[in-house]
Formats: C-alpha cells, sequence, structure tokens
DNA sequence: GCACTGATGTCAGTTACTGTCATCGCGTAC
DNA sequence: GTACGCGATGACAGTAACTGACATCAGTGC
C-alpha cells in the first residue's frame, strides 16, 4: 500500500476550482482545498507557488503551441503572418486541451475576482513575452516583435472572451481570424 | 496644535518609495513604512488598500487624460485617430506629472518585483478598458474599441519603456508616435 | 538488510490585511 | 461658550497566506 495517493496536483486543482465555483475565491481557504483532497495545508503549497496560481495550471502548453507555430513556420512569412500562426496553432490547442465547458467555468471563477484577473494578465503578459522571442528568434526587430507579441495577446484575449460569451457555439478559430481582420482595419482605417 | 500632520498618505507613498528603491519590495514590511511616515500601519490600510497600491497613486490623472482626449476630439475622427490623440495627451500629462526621475525609480522598484508587475498590468488593463469606454461612446463598435483598447496601452507601454530605458535623452510623444507607426506597418505588412 | 530518496506531515513563526472600539482636535449650532 | 458631532487616527485582537526546519516512512538500488 503506497503511504499516499498519487496526482496530489491534480486532485488539488479540481478541488479548489469546485470550492472556487461553490462558495468563491475569497471565501475559500487553502486549507479547505487541501482537506478536499486529502493533504494538508503545507502540501497544497509545494505544488503551487501560491493560492491563485491553482487555476494556471498548464499554461506552459499553450506557450508551446504559440511558440512552436512561430518556430515551425516556412521561412519568408511576415511578422503578422507568423502571429496569424501562432494564434492558430493556440486556438486549437485551447480547444482540445480541456474541453469548452473547463475553459468556461474557469473563466466564471476568474472574471469573478480582482486578484484572479490581475493573475491572468500576468500570465497573458508571459505569453505575449514569449511570443516576441520567437518573433526575434525568427529575425524580427526587437522592437517590432514586443508590438506584435502584444498585438496577438489582445487578439487572442478578445477572441477567448467572445468565445466564452456566445456560449461556444462559435469556434474559437473563426473568431481569432475575425479579431485579427479587425485588428488590421482599425490600424489602416 | 493639530492632533496629527496632514497629507499622511503623500508621505506614506514617499517613505514606501525610499524603502523599496533601498531594501527591495518584499524586504519592506507596512510597519517600516508607517514608522517612517510617522502613523501607525493600520492607518496605511486606511489610505492604501493594500501594500502595493502605494505605488499607483494618481493613475486616474492618466486615465482622464487619456479618456478626455477621446472625449474632447472633434466630430469624424477614426477609432486610430482617436487612440492616437489620447496617447499624445497620455504622454504629456505623464511627462508633466511628477518628472521624469520619479517615473525612473518608480519604473526601476516595479521592474524588479513580480508582484508589482502584476499590479501594473492589471492598472493597464484598467486603461485599457476605460479607453473601450470612451471610444464606445464615441460610436466606435465594441468588438473594435475594445481592440483599439488594447493596441493604444500596447504601444504606450512600448514606448514608455523605450523612453525608461533611454535615459530619457528621447521624447516620449515621439516614441508614442514611432510604436503607433509600427503597429500600423505591422498590421498591413 | 541497509542507506538513500522523495513526497508528505507537523509545527512554529512572520506578515498582510480586517473589524471594532476608543480618542481627541476642530468646526458648528444654539 | 458649551455641547455635539465629525473625521482622522491609535490600539488591539483576530484571520489567513505563506515560509522554514525537522521528522516520517514507502519504495528503490545495492
Amino acid at each position: 500500500m503506497a503511504r499516499w495517493q498519487p496526482g496530489a496536483p491534480d486532485r488539488l486543482q479540481q478541488a479548489a476550482m469546485e470550492l472556487f465555483a461553490e462558495r468563491g475565491f475569497e471565501a475559500t481557504t487553502v486549507a479547505d482545498i487541501a482537506a478536499r483532497a486529502g493533504v494538508t495545508e503545507r502540501t497544497f503549497f509545494r505544488h503551487f507557488a501560491d493560492k491563485r496560481e491553482v487555476l494556471f495550471f498548464g499554461q506552459d502548453l499553450l506557450q508551446s503551441a504559440f511558440v512552436g507555430a512561430i518556430t515551425d513556420a516556412p521561412e519568408g512569412m511576415s511578422a503578422i503572418a507568423l502571429v496569424s500562426a501562432a494564434l492558430e496553432a493556440g486556438a486549437k490547442g485551447l480547444q482540445e486541451a480541456r474541453g469548452q465547458s473547463h475553459a468556461r467555468a474557469r473563466d466564471a471563477i476568474i472574471s469573478a475576482n480582482h486578484a484572479l484577473q490581475e493573475r491572468e494578465l500576468l500570465k497573458l503578459a508571459g505569453l505575449a513575452r514569449a511570443v516576441t522571442a520567437a518573433l526575434v528568434a525568427r529575425g524580427v526587430a526587437p522592437a517590432r516583435a514586443r508590438l506584435a507579441g502584444d498585438l496577438a495577446m489582445a487578439a487572442f484575449a478578445a477572441a477567448f472572451q467572445q468565445w466564452v460569451e456566445s456560449g461556444q457555439t462559435r469556434d474559437l478559430t473563426d473568431l481569432v481570424h475575425e479579431a485579427t481582420s479587425t485588428l488590421r482595419d482599425i490600424a489602416t482605417s
């Protein structure tokens, strides 16, 4: 008999999502989460840097999708084309990774709390920097790459919000294309 | 004789900036800040919602500059033209408000700490939403306005970073123009 | 069998933040 | 000029996030 059940991080994340959905983020203590997952509070903090981080598990997968698409793109593409490829890969990855209902539940929790929105913005900025670095590696000038990275995240965030609000009746990839097109339209008007 | 010295918020902010610069954000306790400002810890939290907020005092002025420029702009301007006007007003306001050295010192403190960067991103997102709302009030379609607001903040943040890194030898307004121009260039390439 | 590793439990401690009540200078009404 | 209320503060107790140090114990390699 094993001394402890494996998969503590997953159990903790699930317990946290349930409790946040039931009582809200602030009304849930880390001790509550740990108890439901069958571990101690100290173990929670061994797996997650802080209470908020438990909701941002696996964002590195999304980052890999973005960066990989840029790195693997054929030669001779413009910055905006590289960004489009990255967004498409990210949209596909997000739709496959956890499923639509999970994304929606998670979004509802985050939207209900300022501290969580703050963390999400930090993660989004991290993605933007990763895209920027990938673009620089492809020869895009740093100042240009930074703006392109921010632009990519603006389009992705806008598309994601519409996706969630639409009840997922729309395809995320289509929404990303629309957002990119709108951005182009704004800049050239 | 007054029972307490006036201007507690200002004294607290100055004490916090000094201590953060000397020891760093995490190594400074709220009790330290309060002691240097000559008040108690409890008074600190009466003026600032949390320890980080003390560094973000007066961002509403910047927001007013952005929003006012959009609201007061002449009729018939495109979304990108309204955004440009807002950015110009913001750049001017920032250069006049506190001075360059203050902006640089503050930026150094924030750059050295993740939690503070997180808060800054939240403030920036708040500005983006304010710009979005002002654009909607001017008749821009919501989805378009959201992207334009994010675009504005991307340009402003990029220009601000270059301004700080350049040692302020360059004019912020010029850098904002360059960033806007680069954005247009990316979108149309 | 035995040392070693790795995930966990235990426990004490710091600090951010909050709720509540007391204090007291100052202006205002009367 | 005195009573009254207001507003900013102090005092103090309490909660919960997070950290460091040490103990525990199943499995693993030798």
